[in-house]
DNA sequence: AGCACGCCGACT
DNA sequence: GTCGGCGTGCTC
């Protein structure tokens, strides 16, 4: 037999079809051994092929005992690579990276059971007649393990007290003997109290409306307030479809979520839930993998890349926080969840369930006109008021001393929190103690070496910190090009927030909760529960403290520098500000308490913020749907964003103007204006870890999908020099 | 990704 | 003379 096969070698010149010869079946989708030119690569078979003309040698060996893909993804991989992804990098997408590269494989442990077929008549005429009471407390320890895996790990007993000497005895007399087995690596979640709750009627009907649609591959849409309960929703739909025999996806925004998540589907779906996202042990991953590969486990759940679970049968693809800019990854390749998402419900003519309580634009305009089916939920589970919502004018604040990071009002709300021994939450966009360091004297700003960004002060750590490539400089006292002293600093961030209030409040105990404070595995988590437990008054914060975590002791929201996402040159600016701003808003008030959120801007009139005031997402929408569709912005438009980069500038202009070109010459072809308008241009920002960027924006009508693919395929140049990514509706742009 | 091939400068 | 720098091209 003949096979095609592609190389595991990430390069666009091998990244095609190689064929090889076989003496006997294998199944598409499995790792396999071929000799590649001199050496020998690993590889993928995607194809059994009848020509077998143009195979000249033959696959080494079979590497695994099963497929490690599935045929469903074979044709996702395929799909992928129109926008630009190479097949293997798409490929690589959905195994294990460990497991790929042979860095990680099953866990086998050796542990001492009862010698098989023993009775207990038998071991007693084996032991004799002495007192034997050390052996028998061990045997029935081991009795007492459950019929199917009866043993326990040596040090385990030892470390429970049991004694060594009496172990050896009873293996020497062969009663006991030494087996071993895989053990599995579990992941960490959090852990909940499983109180079975009465449903709400507007829970009940979301159920009911997900799961008594007859369609096939349907979008549902469930925009509800924060606090609506749609967790319950979920879990209820998820276990409408495994007991129909179907696979779930559950995707949430990011790993600070999915511990919580992961404790509450545990409760009610025990082992059959499995967890993948970047934070887990390779082992853990590798083994929460293969449970979904071999159907052990059913629901995936996890961050973006979860959506490539292998897994068949999919019935249902919930995207919780559906408006979360996580979700579109932004290193490379480059997919979109959503686009993946509803890739694999057409295959698996499965349903996909979108949440949030502020959806984007995009979204709900689909759900407007009917292409997703809307589900609205307005009330909050226990009836509960949303939290009173405050804005401070901070030029008020300026006139009368200089430049203060927090309002009187904040101040005094804070003061009242802490009195009460309540908890607040203090939310500020941006990471690190001052945005900048610049010179007073001849305004020199420090900045990366690699990057053409100035760098961030961290005080904490006594470095400037470029936050594009994450390289480190010592920090500066003085100005490096004349020596002056006196050294201004950019806008503050969470460092500095933590600083000053640690000044006012001498007594508060301050948590932070940023980039820079999470770089061990689950010290985020234990952030968040150190918080959650009490721990702090005061948890200080990026954009990581508004998902979704139910503080019950938080009566205090503020949010700093608000207006800060407003100036973005970027056309869901607006949208990006009111999702921020009304999901930390929802952390204020939970359970009994009812919660206050005070946000200060320079910009109090803007009717963004008289929107989020209001808890209004409607009136947000129908103005920001307005907007968009007079300034002709996406939903209304495509807009394609091709990003070429590479070390050599002329590389990157020569292949950023080809693409421009072969564009504008479909443009010119074209009769119905589908085109509206190409651009070439450096991107936001020049130059990332010493790679120059470029970029070519294509604004289409929002009907082009028949064009579409000819404006990927120029994007189709990546040469040895320069590497091309092609995005729609990017979600930011640097 | 490797590895060979091939064409130029510096050296025991 | 040749040893070795790395730019280019190929792998079923």
């Amino acid at each position: 037999m003949s096979y095609k096969v592609i190389v595991d070698l990430s390069n666009s010149a091998v990244d095609k079809c190689f064929h090889y010869n076989f003496d006997g079946e294998i199944e598409v989708g499995s790792r396999v051994r071929v000799p590649f030119g001199p050496q020998f690569v690993e590889g993928f078979v995607v194809e059994q092929t009848e020509d077998s003309t143009i195979a000249t040698k033959n696959i080494i060996s079979v590497l695994d005992p099963y497929p490690v893909i599935l045929k469903e993804m074979l044709e996702l991989a395929k799909y992928m690579t129109q926008s630009n992804i190479r097949y293997i990098d798409a490929l690589r997408l959905f195994i294990p990276s460990d497991f790929r590269t042979n860095k990680v494989k099953e866990l086998t442990r050796k542990y001492l059971v009862i010698k098989s077929g023993l009775s207990l008549a038998e071991i007693k005429e084996i032991q004799g007649t002495r007192a034997n009471d050390a052996q028998n407390a061990i045997i029935e320890r081991l009795t007492d393990c459950g019929a199917t895996d009866c043993g326990a790990f040596e040090r385990t007993l030892i470390s429970e007290g049991y004694s060594q000497s009496a172990i050896n005895t009873l293996l020497n007399k062969g009663i006991l003997e030494k087996s071993s087995g895989e053990v599995r690596r579990i992941p960490k979640s959090a852990s909940t109290d499983n109180k079975k709750i009465e449903l709400t009627v507007d829970q009940v009907s979301a159920i009911d409306k997900i799961t008594n649609s007859p369609g096939q591959s349907e979008t549902f849409l469930i925009h509800g307030v924060t606090g609506c309960g749609k967790t319950e929703i979920y879990m209820s739909v998820i276990e409408h479809f495994l007991n129909a025999g179907k696979t779930a996806i559950m995707l949430v925004p990011e790993i600070s979520l999915t511990h919580r998540m992961l404790g509450v589907f545990r409760s009610r779906f025990g082992e059959k839930v499995s967890i993948l996202h970047s934070g887990l042990s390779k082992g853990e991953r590798f083994d929460e993998w293969r449970r979904l590969r071999n159907g052990e486990a059913r629901v995936a759940m996890g961050a973006r890349s979860a959506i490539f679970a292998p897994i068949q049968d999919v019935g249902v693809i919930i995207i919780d926080e559906e408006h979360d800019s996580s979700y579109s990854s932004e290193n490379n390749p480059r997919f979109f969840t959503s686009d993946i998402a509803q890739f694999r419900a057409k295959y698996n003519g499965a349903k996909i369930v979108l949440g949030s309580a502020t959806p984007s634009v995009e979204t709900y305009l689909k759900a407007q006109s009917g292409l997703y089916q809307l589900i609205t939920i307005e009330n909050r589970i226990n009836k509960m008021d949303l939290p009173i919502f405050r804005i401070v004018d901070m030029r008020d604040e300026i006139n009368e001393t200089k430049k203060t990071l927090f309002s009187k009002v904040l101040l005094n709300s804070i003061r009242e929190v802490l009195a009460f021994k309540q908890q607040a939450i203090i939310f500020i966009n941006r990471r690190g103690f001052a945005s900048f360091v610049r010179c007073k004297a001849c305004g020199y700003v420090a900045m990366c070496t690699d990057c053409d960004v100035s760098l961030t002060y961290h005080k904490d750590e006594k470095h400037l910190k470029c936050h594009f490539c994450g390289n480190t400089y010592q920090a500066i006292t003085v100005c490096p090009q004349c020596k002056n002293p006196a050294l201004s600093e950019g806008s503050s961030g969470t460092e500095r927030v933590v600083d000053e209030l640690q000044q006012i409040f001498t007594d508060a105990r301050i948590l932070r909760l940023d980039n820079d404070t999470v770089t061990a595995k689950d010290s985020c988590l234990k952030i968040l529960s150190d918080f959650a437990e009490g721990e702090a008054d005061i948890l200080v914060g990026t954009k990581m403290v508004t998902k979704g975590h139910d503080f019950k002791n938080v009566t205090l929201v503020g949010i700093l520098d608000a207006d800060q996402s407003l100036f973005f040159s970027h056309y869901t600016a607006n949208e990006d500000t009111f999702q921020l701003i009304t999901q930390v808003a929802g952390r204020a008030g939970r359970e009994e308490k009812i919660g206050k959120v005070i946000m200060q801007t320079y910009n109090p009139t803007h009717e963004i913020f008289e929107f989020a005031k209001k808890y209004d997402y409607l009136g947000f929408y129908n103005r920001e749907r307005a907007i968009r569709e007079v300034t002709k912005f996406p939903p209304y438009t495509k807009i394609v964003r091709i990003l070429i980069t590479g070390k050599e500038e002329e590389d990157v202009k020569a292949v950023t103007l080809t693409i421009r070109d072969q564009i504008r010459s479909i443009k010119e072809k074209q009769e119905n204006g589908v085109i509206i308008r190409v651009q070439a241009m450096s991107a936001p920002i020049k130059r990332i870890k010493n790679e120059l960027r470029y970029q070519v924006i294509v604004v289409l009508k929002a009907d082009c999908d028949n064009i579409l693919q000819s404006i990927f395929d120029c994007a189709k140049v990546s040469n040895k020099k320069t590497y091309v990514t092609v995005e729609i509706n990017p979600k930011q742009m640097q």
